[in-house]
DNA sequence: ACCGTCGCTTGATCTGGATCAAGCGAAGAT
DNA sequence: ATCTTCGCTTGATCCAGATCAAGCGACGGT
């Protein structure tokens, strides 16, 4: 599109050859060559601001979305009014596989501070995993990911108590932080205690106990939005459920 | 393979194109030809039987299993020694899914009643895929359709109190059959209630009371296994969260 | 600089559903 | 035919975490 040499503006538009998270991202593991093709579906816009929305539930399913910088996170409505929080979505994360079926987003992105997005519109993504075997491959990789994961949060929603959550919560931003370059140990919350809290299936105040209990504990220390982990180790020991030794699970 | 005139004890291999699942399997959609060189993949194994595993998690991921009669649970261990239970999975429904990311399972499938099941080598699926582009749109429909799965069950289980929890059981299950040509309203359970209690999050004996109540108040009629609906109508309300006027849902 | 709102914390109380306990009937084992 | 086990039900009690309530400090707006 730009043949022009004015390269200033549009920094923003890093190629995924040169982006820093071709290896967390679709592009992963693909030749030169394919990433190029990739490259030229790519739609990168200028950057959203918090509470942009990528979409919104019931809106016509068009693109996948990755995070290029920022966060996002997603949440779908529940009948009553309420909404439960789906994600949170890092940097190389891909949002909105789930409406590759109906066609429909049954939930609704939100941007959580100012953020990069790469919009890859379907059709055409579709056109070049056909033809690219590997891409095919990555994606249905990406896919079955994603189901990995929502399996993880079942785990979580349906057998561990408050602690155990928060702790998984913690160590599973701590991780993908450092797969970014990031410290894995000192960090910003980009989401709200109340978003954490609906997030798993918890009250605000039930959040805001267990911050300052682990606080207190020496797990971490947390100032504001602003977290420190002390003891990786004792954390990681409390989501395995060791805390204190609950009865034996049911075997069904 | 088989080349006799004996037909009688191949009726089990019933292939993809007389199948009667073939509209809600993986052939859905599909030209006769391309359904043909679906047929040519699939393993059809010998009748399994209440208790056999499909695979166990940490083995390697090798197939996609379709269930072709009866039914199967996956469910995943939790670090503490117990168990959650994924989903229960009709005729029709793919199994294995969530593996091919790690390429290894990360769960167990076990045959809850006598049952067929198909099996695809992950690997053949993939080369058909890359050639046929409407069975590669059924692919990522499929897996995408996992994830909105997966997705009401986080907020079921995240959102939604034991009543409703059961109420979205009954009817997911009587609507699911109901596709499959069986009764919406008069069905037997293949699963115990301590797997029903495992899969909703909620202890055998919330289930059982509920069980008891919603036969009480007139919503179904339960003798062991066999249920039968007598108001689907009050059971979708109940769903709704509208049953009692719960307090309005947090919006994070 | 001031104000109003909002997000967060902390304390007190309440409750849905878990846990504990006991018994019963059905299905499989010997 | 009898025993044993297992799945289920029902009752009593308990508790983790929700809900209610109150205050505080940070931040955005004017």
């Amino acid at each position: 599109m730009s043949h022009h040499k004015v390269i200033s503006l549009e920094s923003i538009r890093i190629a995924c050859r040169n982006c820093s998270l071709s290896s967390l991202c679709l592009p992963m593991g693909l030749a030169p060559d394919d990433v190029e093709r990739l490259d030229e579906i790519v739609k990168r816009t200028r950057p959203l601001h918090r509470g942009d929305f990528l979409f919104r539930d019931g809106d016509r399913f068009r693109s996948l979305y990755v995070v290029k910088t920022g966060s996002v996170k997603t949440f779908a409505p529940s009948p009553e009014g309420g909404e439960q929080v789906l994600g949170f979505h890092l940097p190389g994360e891909v949002i909105g596989l789930d409406a590759i079926d109906k066609d429909i987003h049954a939930c609704s992105a939100k941007v959580l501070e100012t953020s990069a997005i790469c919009e890859l519109p379907f059709t055409r993504l579709e056109e070049l995993t056909a033809t690219i075997p590997s891409l095919q491959h990555q994606m249905f990789r990406l896919l079955s990911k994603e189901i990995g994961h929502d399996t993880d949060m079942l785990l979580l929603l349906g057998k561990k108590n408050a602690e155990e959550r928060l702790a998984a919560f913690l160590l599973s931003l701590s991780k993908r932080l450092h797969k970014r370059g990031l410290s894995a140990t000192d960090f910003y919350l980009s989401m709200s205690r109340h978003e954490i809290g609906n997030y798993l299936g918890l009250a605000v105040e039930t959040v805001s106990r267990l911050f300052t209990r682990f606080q207190d504990d020496g797990l971490m220390n947390v100032d504001r939005k602003h977290i420190q982990l002390l003891d990786v180790g004792m954390l990681e020991s409390l989501v395995g459920g060791a805390g204190q030794n609950r009865r034996q699970q049911q075997q069904s």
